[in-house]
DNA sequence: TCGACTTGGATTTTT
DNA sequence: TCCAAGTCGA
């Protein structure tokens, strides 16, 4: 049905720099442009490079039109980065395509077919919040126990299902497992009942929803077949059977056989088994799609060859894989170091210590990184990089629209926009406090389950009769009012004003003025930067759709800074320095992941380490400490298995053997510690202080000084490390000197 | 209805 | 240890 891709339809001489800049694997990978295809691409291997140029040679040979190629990634930041690439590779903006999120994509083919579904078009997205809330509402109405058998438990069971295709009506006995005496099944089935009449689906509905579409409609299937000439997935070791469905569907011929997809994947750095997604995808690919051609991305333009040889040597431990042999033509580099410490606190000190050392080398904090196992690990760098004053920023931790305020806010504006949205109307009735309380909102409830109306309704219902006490009436009737008033105006005011005005005359702007605590003050700016953010919508319901699909982190990023993030927050990620911490049984493997898993389970925690191994470009510092408070009890440690799996050749050990016995402490053990590239670079360094010890010696009576708490102020006394200083702000204190800078 | 106190639980996370 | 959610008294 297409022409064969014999030769290049782009005349030789005329050929772009970005396809003559490829490998030749890379440019096979571009060019292989018909029937299925499966790029594994290794960690390095410039997997987005060839991605992009694969986009840009269908568009310019013109074997596509921009209306003809569907291209699904995992988040928001991909699809964003792969749009810009390809506009800059073609040199102007494609226009038209579909490109986003399986869920974005989801939500676009859903918006245009909702009746089919039993959806109204103006259906809402709820996100893992508003699920929870909800299915705690149908576990009340069904008078199941919340403390035995908690709603987020049954949210992630329900995802789970939904992951991996399953509707109500597909789970059988075996599957139910014993969550509420097993009536899990019939609770999923209420809770889908109830998003159907709040007209609203969640995250899993995106696709599942889609699948039920195409399968009760061939023709409206055959119709995105015919569309959709040439399929590309990005991340494919991390899809789900959900999404694995919803590809099959889409990427079937319309005369029998599969259409041009192309799956982009690393079976190595499969990293999300536990959130459902099936390495079995992309093992299975040639099985899938007979005759697909496989082409193996393998020269890595990352790492040097030390980095690269102890990633190697670890994932070998694996059994499940398609089989990779990365390799580089750069240099060997410096060995992968391996530290053993005493502690946690030595650990986060070292770490302190080796960046400002490599700061005074001029090399950027921009290119460093802490990375961890899991969220908990970030706090003890934290801690001493803000006594360093080292600038670092957090990766990972609440995102913007997750907020508190910012959800809100929102609230007040999905209410606006859809009076019968139960759960944002719910989340604001009493925020700021205005007397509705528990009891009121029950009465409400109980109304809107008898009539089977929304809470709005129950509530102007309720303003009528003598139901309520008078007081929460009167309040009750004022809000009312309130909203039927923003909703006039927004029909001529733009919304951006509108969202002011809602949230002054609603007094949240003045509850958060009146708090005292010390996250007020930025609460207040996040909900100027939620309005700022409004202005880039053309209207109230495309920012509100926005919100729901793009739950973006808010990327403020000015100057440097010292990057600390999970290892799976890593993912994608590359940095000339980095540091793995916390390497220790107990802690990386983590014990669950195997108790729950097995050895699928430690197989996972290897590719997560691997990940971790091959974020480096250039130096690479592995950390384990002997002693570690985990929830606030001591515990020995033991190194990580994944330690003796790296190869010898590759890695170079230092610690001290006495760290077992306990016999040396802190500062002396540190100074031997002190190896390999780090000792270079002292030598080299015309500051060359790297000297934790020194920082008591330096501070006398007199000097001026810099308290992470208390701020600036002059040194009264000293008294060996306890400093007596008084500050120009909070007075005479006396304070330990390691919290303290000279200014 | 609201604030102070107790209690239990605690990977990884995107959409 | 630390945090969020739930209980209790005013």
């Amino acid at each position: 049905m297409t022409l064969p891709a014999t030769t290049s339809p782009i005349p030789p001489a005329a050929e772009p720099e970005w396809l003559t800049s490829l490998n030749t694997a890379q440019r096979a990978a571009v060019e292989a442009t018909e029937g299925p295809v499966l790029v594994l691409a290794g960690a390095g291997t410039g997997k987005t490079r060839t991605l992009t140029a694969r986009l840009a040679y269908l568009l310019r040979t013109g074997k596509a039109r921009p209306g003809e190629i569907l291209a699904v990634t995992f988040t928001n930041k991909a699809a964003q980065e792969m749009t810009e690439r390809v506009a800059a590779l073609i040199g102007r903006p494609v226009e038209n395509w579909w490109l986003g999120t399986f869920h974005a994509l989801g939500v676009r083919i859903l918006r245009r077919h909702a009746e089919l579904v039993g959806l109204k078009p103006g259906f809402s997205i709820l996100d893992t919040d508003d699920q929870v809330r909800l299915l705690k509402q149908v576990m009340e109405a069904e008078g199941i126990d919340d403390k035995k058998w908690p709603a987020r438990v049954l949210a992630a069971i329900v995802q789970r299902w939904k992951d991996r295709g399953l509707g109500p009506e597909n789970i059988n006995v075996a599957d139910a497992g014993d969550f509420a005496g097993g009536r899990s099944a019939a609770l999923y089935m209420q809770y889908q009942n109830r998003l159907r009449i709040l007209n609203a689906v969640d995250f899993g509905d995106l696709l599942l929803l889609c699948i039920k579409l195409f399968q009760r409609h061939p023709d409206i299937l055959s119709e995105y077949q015919q569309r959709f000439r040439y399929l590309l997935v990005d991340e494919y070791q991390d899809t789900n059977v959900a999404q694995y469905l919803w590809l099959r569907l889409l990427a079937q011929n319309v005369q029998g056989g599969a259409s041009h997809i192309c799956c982009v994947g690393d079976d190595d750095q499969s990293i999300y088994g536990w959130r459902g997604a099936e390495v079995g995808n992309i093992l299975r690919f040639e099985r899938d799609f007979p005759g697909a051609t496989v082409v193996r991305l393998e020269q890595n333009y990352r790492s040097t060859g030390h980095i690269l040889g102890a990633a190697a040597g670890l994932i070998s431990h694996n059994e499940d894989r398609l089989g990779k042999t990365l390799w580089s033509a750069d240099a060997l580099g410096e060995k992968v170091q391996i530290l053993a410490l005493w502690d946690g606190e030595e650990e986060a000190r070292w770490v302190g210590d080796a960046i400002e050392t490599l700061q005074r080398q001029e090399i950027s904090l921009g290119d460093m990184a802490v990375l961890v196992r899991a969220g908990w690990q970030t706090r003890e760098f934290e801690e001493r990089f803000m006594t360093l004053g080292l600038p670092y920023r957090v990766i990972g931790g609440p995102r913007f629209y997750e907020r508190q305020e910012i959800r809100d806010a929102l609230a007040y504006l999905r209410v606006v926009a859809q009076p019968d949205d139960d759960l944002a109307f719910e989340r604001i009735i009493n925020v700021p406090r205005r007397g509705i309380g528990t009891a009121t909102v029950q009465t409400l409830h109980t109304l809107g389950r008898a009539t089977g109306c929304s809470l709005m309704t129950a509530a102007i219902q309720l303003c009528t009769t003598d139901e309520l006490k008078p007081a929460a009436r009167r309040a009750l009737a004022k809000l009312i009012a309130d909203f039927d008033r923003w909703r006039d105006l927004s029909r001529d005011m733009s919304h951006v004003e509108l969202a002011g005005i809602i949230l002054d005359e609603s007094g949240y702007t003045a509850m958060w003025q009146a708090d005292r605590s010390a996250e007020a003050p930025g609460r207040l700016e996040n909900l100027k930067e939620l309005v700022a953010a409004l202005a880039e919508f053309e209207n109230l319901n495309g920012f509100l759709e926005h919100v729901a699909l793009v739950m973006e982190n808010d990327g403020s990023t000015e100057g440097a800074r010292v990057s600390i993030m999970t290892l799976h927050g890593a993912k994608g990620l590359e940095f000339d320095t980095v540091f793995l911490p916390g390497w220790e049984e107990g802690v990386f493997p983590n014990p669950r992941s195997l108790d729950e898993n097995g050895a699928a389970g430690l197989e996972e925690e290897r590719r997560l380490a691997y990940v971790g191994i091959t974020r480096a470009r250039r130096r690479l510092t592995i950390l384990s400490v002997a002693n570690r408070r985990i929830y606030g009890t001591w515990q020995s440690c033991i190194p990580s298995r994944f330690l003796d799996e790296l190869p010898a050749e590759d890695i170079e050990r230092s610690g001290s053997p006495g760290l077992s016995a306990g016999a040396n402490r802190a500062v002396g053990v540190l100074r031997e510690m002190r190896t390999g590239w780090q000792r270079a670079q002292l030598s080299s360094s015309s500051s060359g202080g790297y000297a934790p010890d020194d920082i008591y010696d330096e501070i006398a009576t007199g000097d001026r000084i810099f308290h992470v708490k208390f701020g600036m102020g002059t040194v009264l006394a000293t008294d060996m490390d306890r400093l007596t200083i008084a500050f120009d702000a909070a007075g005479e204190k006396t304070v330990v000197a390691g919290f303290v800078r000279k200014a």
